[in-house]
DNA sequence: CAACAAACTCAAAGCTATTCTCAATAATAA
DNA sequence: TTATTATTGAGAATAGCTTTGAGTTTGTTG
């Protein structure tokens, strides 16, 4: 189990430019480096920014890969990576948040939801980011985040 | 009983432009104009377009104005009136549903909720609704509604 | 006005996404 | 290596919103 644990780590250090500010800000919080925890950081890798999970299909996608990872770490974990900054949540209207890799080259992006499968796409526009700018000011409210959900459906769907 | 009925009704028809498709939608399905449908729909006429409540919030102003009408009937009503395409329903993020008066009137528009509160401002643009017209094209997606959902805090929250 | 299905109320039950519990496990620091 | 203590797994519990059911009331139509 250890030497599992070594391959896992310098395999993902690596691979994986996240893994070393993961551990340094785990443990600078005394918290650890767990399998599970690389596990769902790896998987957010693998699919790449842009795609946009909910927790339960981390937890199939991890069931699928043979990795059982428990549907309550990974509802911690997605915490955890949020706060860390490692992940940016999402909360789409019909229900439920997911999460996307967040890298410091993904700007301010809005989502284009299929309403029948889920399916998301992403696309920018500093038009709109402008316009919930704007609309905050002119209310006197402080703005946090403005995000476009389009309400569609995709090509498979229709 | 009767006679408060009437009452109501021809009161209605006065002042309240929905009334009478509203009748004509429901008799047309063998369905029936109850004093309880009438006030949820005269409670949206009264707060004007604009506004946005949820179920829980309809239910508690009716409570307040002394008209009890129960949670449940609530929930079918506003249902119902959503079907007929008197009301709009808005899916926000801090989760539940808002529903607010339709009107022709009434073009497109967006949301500024404060996450604390959950007031509601709305503002339109059209920057937005290209924005997410061009995406859904780009994309090959049917488009059915974009909506930019500002997401901030109120003057009186902060 | 009477008959009858629609609609109402109240309360209980359902969802569904998320959190909690706690014994068992395992990452870390010394 | 060992002690310490964060973390995990599994399922039960929660929370909020919403729907359903049973029994009663009430629009509506002829």
């Amino acid at each position: 189990m250890r030497i599992a644990l070594s391959l896992l780590l310098s395999f993902s250090s690596q691979y994986n430019v996240l893994t070393s500010p993961l551990v340094e800000d785990l443990h600078k919080d005394g918290k650890r480096l767990t399998p599970q925890r690389l596990k769902v950081l790896n998987l957010f890798e693998n699919i790449g920014s842009g795609n946009h999970l909910s927790a339960e299909e981390v937890h199939e996608k991890l069931v699928k890969s043979s990795s059982k990872v428990s549907l309550a770490t990974i509802y911690r974990t997605l915490r955890l990576l949020v706060k860390i900054g490692l992940l940016h949540e999402l909360e789409l209207s019909e229900g439920g948040h997911r999460y996307e890799l967040l890298s410091n080259e993904t700007p301010d992006h809005h989502h284009l939801i299929c309403i029948r499968c889920g399916r998301t796409e992403e696309f920018e526009s500093d038009e709109v980011l402008r316009a919930g700018k704007i609309a905050a000011k002119i209310n006197g409210f402080k703005l946090i985040e403005s995000s476009l959900n389009v309400r569609a459906i995709c090509p498979k769907c229709i």
